[in-house]
DNA sequence: TTTACACCTTCCAGTAGCTGGAATGTCAAG
DNA sequence: CTTGACATTCCAGCTACTGGAAGGTGTAAA
């Protein structure tokens, strides 16, 4: 089948085949006679394999490893197993952070509410609100 | 004051201040005889409000577009009260998405640590695990 | 005097994970 | 003969920085 076909076929865009390709996670399949590519149905459990691991938010370093590991027969499983364990831990950070994010955007909100009508942005309007430093408070997010 | 202490003072490091400047979000400062770029204390304000408007997650294109209301002497107050609604409703998809991920990535581990031992990658193997396709689930992660 | 050091400057490249677009080629149908 | 849907390559851009090269400036110590 053609790219387009095995895009379809895998829900994954054709520009995003190309692009795996060009990183070494998709090897470089045969062409036809005029330069086109062409994937077995063989291929789309490697891309699959891939999609899934990106759904689930590994990054590509990870997904890379994860081939890497299983191209050379060696099981990956382990690696797999621990790197879920990473995630889980990270998700619950990044988790904890954006809930903190949250509480501290409606209490800024709630705050703003409660200010009087003012024609004048100082310290009595929301803007001056995001400019208050919150380093005692709940939120020192790195990256979101 | 030149740009170290600058950085020093509002915890944005020299790098970002000639980005935030760059990017026609900070003014360009007089500079002194010899091209060093200099700073009033009350330069700082701009750069703070900045500052916490990102550490509320809001993007750079969010605080131009905050900045520019101030500058223009309209009151972005009202475009930051939405701004706000927007990023409250967004965290929350978000931590939906995460937290469905995380219960995603818990039922994988949990049912890999119920596998057979086995020494090839196949159906039997957590890898198997990513491939197959969670359609039907509870995720669905546009971007994370 | 020279040398070290801490500043400052500009500009270029890279990060992650694509996506969009330009310029071009291939093939079948109307 | 042209239109349309495929395909190819390569370059640029997105976000928000960060790192590094190559160089200028200013002070202080050996």
């Amino acid at each position: 089948m053609l790219i387009h076909e095995f895009s379809q076929r895998t829900g994954v865009s054709t520009k995003t085949i190309r692009f795996y390709e060009a990183k070494g996670l998709l090897p470089r399949p045969p062409r036809t006679a005029n330069n086109y590519r062409q994937y077995s149905t063989a291929a789309m459990e490697r891309l699959q394999f891939i999609a899934g691991a990106r759904i689930l938010g590994f990054s590509l370093n990870d997904v890379a490893e994860f081939l890497r590991a299983r191209d050379d027969q060696q099981l990956p499983c382990q690696r797999v197993m621990d790197s879920l364990d990473t995630r889980v831990a990270d998700l619950d950070r990044r988790i904890a952070d954006l809930i903190a994010l949250r509480e501290t955007l409606v209490d800024i909100k709630a705050q703003a509410e409660n200010l009087p009508e003012t024609n004048s942005c100082e310290e009595q309007c929301v803007c001056y609100l995001l400019t208050v430093d919150r380093e005692n408070g709940k939120v020192s997010v790195q990256k979101e």
